[in-house]
DNA sequence: ACTGTAGGCCAACATGTGTTGACTTTCCAG
DNA sequence: CTGGAAAGTCAACACATGTTGGCCTACAGT
C-alpha cells in the first residue's frame, strides 16, 4: 500500500505480512471469537494464501497465542489518592474501549476465554501479572488479595455487558454517567470496614 | 430408567427422549457454547440418534433456542427493604449458581451470547422483561431507569468471573465473602446522589 | 392377527475447515 | 547473469459437522 523504499534495519518482506495477518487476526478473534474465525478468512483479510498463516504461526491455535500478548498500560495506582483509584480505573477502561472496542485486545480475550481453556488460561495470567499486583501496591497485599477480584468483576462486568453483550441499559449510558455510577460502587469493594 | 406405568395425562414416548435430548443440549451448550457443541455430542448424550434431534427441533439454531427459556425466578423486590435490595439480590444469584453452575440457563446463555447474535438477542429480552421490570417496581422508574444497567453489569461480572472465566481471586472467595464485599458495592451504584 | 403410524436407526451427502506438499515467482548475493 | 533461497500460490487431503432420506421396529386400534 505505501511506499517502503526507507528500509529500517531488518525490514524482510515477511514482516509486513506477518504482521497484516496478525492485525487480521486480532480483528477476526475480536469479532467472531476462536470457533468461529477461520484460517481462511484470516488470510484473506491480510491478502495472502491461507496456507501463509501455517508458514508463520504453525496452526490456529498458535496464531491465536499471538493474538494474545496484552498491556493492559495500567497508569501507576500508587501514585493516585487511594480515594481517586475507583474513578481512575473506570476511567481507564472506559477510555481503552471507547476507541475501538473491537481492537481491543482485552475484549478480544474476553470474547474467547468464556468458552476456550487456552484463552481462560491467558486470563488468569494478567489477571496475576497485572492488575493483582498494582493493587496490592496501592493497597497493601492483604487488602488486596481480598477484594482484587471483585474490582476484577466489576470492570469486566462493564466490559461484558457495554461491549460485548451490548445490553442497551448500559450502552445508552454516558461514559460519565458510568464513571459517576461505578465508581461509588468500587470504592465500596476497596472500604475495608 | 424409573419405572412409567403410570401414563400421565399426555405421556407419550417422545416426550421423553425430547425432555432428554433438551437436558443434555443445555449442558453441551452451558460447558462449550454454542460453536462447540454437536448435534452427534447432544445426541449420543440423550442415547439416541442424531436425526431425532432433526426431527424433533428442526436444526441447530432452533434447539438452542429452545434450550433459552430461562425464568431468573427474581423474588418480589417491592417487598424487600431497600435498603436490603443489594444483598438479596447478590445472594439469589449465587445461591442460583452455586448450586450447579454447569446446568444453570443463564450462564449457558451468558457463554454463548458473547459470540452468538442469537443467544445475545435473548439475553437483552430476558433483561428488558424480568431485571428491569423487578427493579422499577422496587426503585421506581427513573432511577431504575439509569441504575438498571450498571446493576446488571455487576451481577453479570460476578457470574462471568467466577463461573465462566473462573479467576482464582474470585473463585477463592466464600460465598458469604463474595456478599459482603458486593452487596455495598451495588447500593453504591443504586444511591440516588 | 393385521396394519398403519409414530419412534427410532443407518448410511450417506454436501460443505467447510485445518493442514500439507508440490509448484511458481520474486529478488538479492556472487 | 545466474543460482538459490525466501515469499507466495494452488490444489488437494483428511476429517468433522449439519442435514437428509430410506429403512426398520414396536405397538395401539380395529
Amino acid at each position: 500500500m505505501t511506499r517502503d523504499t526507507e528500509t529500517s534495519t531488518t525490514d524482510r518482506r515477511s514482516d509486513r505480512t506477518k504482521a497484516a495477518i496478525l492485525r487480521a487476526a486480532r480483528e477476526r478473534f475480536a469479532t467472531q471469537g476462536y470457533e468461529r474465525t477461520t484460517i481462511r478468512a484470516v488470510a484473506s483479510d491480510a491478502g495472502i494464501d491461507p496456507s501463509m498463516v501455517m508458514r508463520y504461526f504453525g496452526n490456529k491455535a498458535r496464531l491465536f497465542d499471538a493474538t494474545l500478548t496484552i498491556d493492559l498500560r495500567l497508569p501507576d495506582l500508587t501514585a493516585v489518592p487511594t480515594d481517586e483509584l475507583p474513578q481512575t480505573l473506570v476511567r481507564h477502561f472506559l477510555k481503552r474501549w471507547e476507541g475501538d472496542p473491537a481492537d481491543d485486545a482485552l475484549l478480544v480475550l474476553m470474547r474467547s476465554a468464556v468458552t476456550n481453556e487456552q484463552a481462560a488460561a491467558r486470563m488468569h495470567e494478567i489477571f496475576a501479572a497485572q492488575v493483582a499486583p498494582a493493587l496490592a501496591a496501592a493497597l497493601g497485599p492483604e487488602l488486596a488479595a481480598h477484594r482484587a477480584g471483585l474490582v476484577a468483576a466489576q470492570l469486566l462486568g462493564l466490559g461484558l455487558t457495554r461491549y460485548l453483550l451490548r445490553l442497551p441499559a448500559v450502552t445508552t449510558l454516558t461514559p460519565d454517567e458510568i464513571e459517576a455510577g461505578l465508581a461509588p460502587a468500587i470504592q465500596a469493594v476497596l472500604d475495608p470496614n
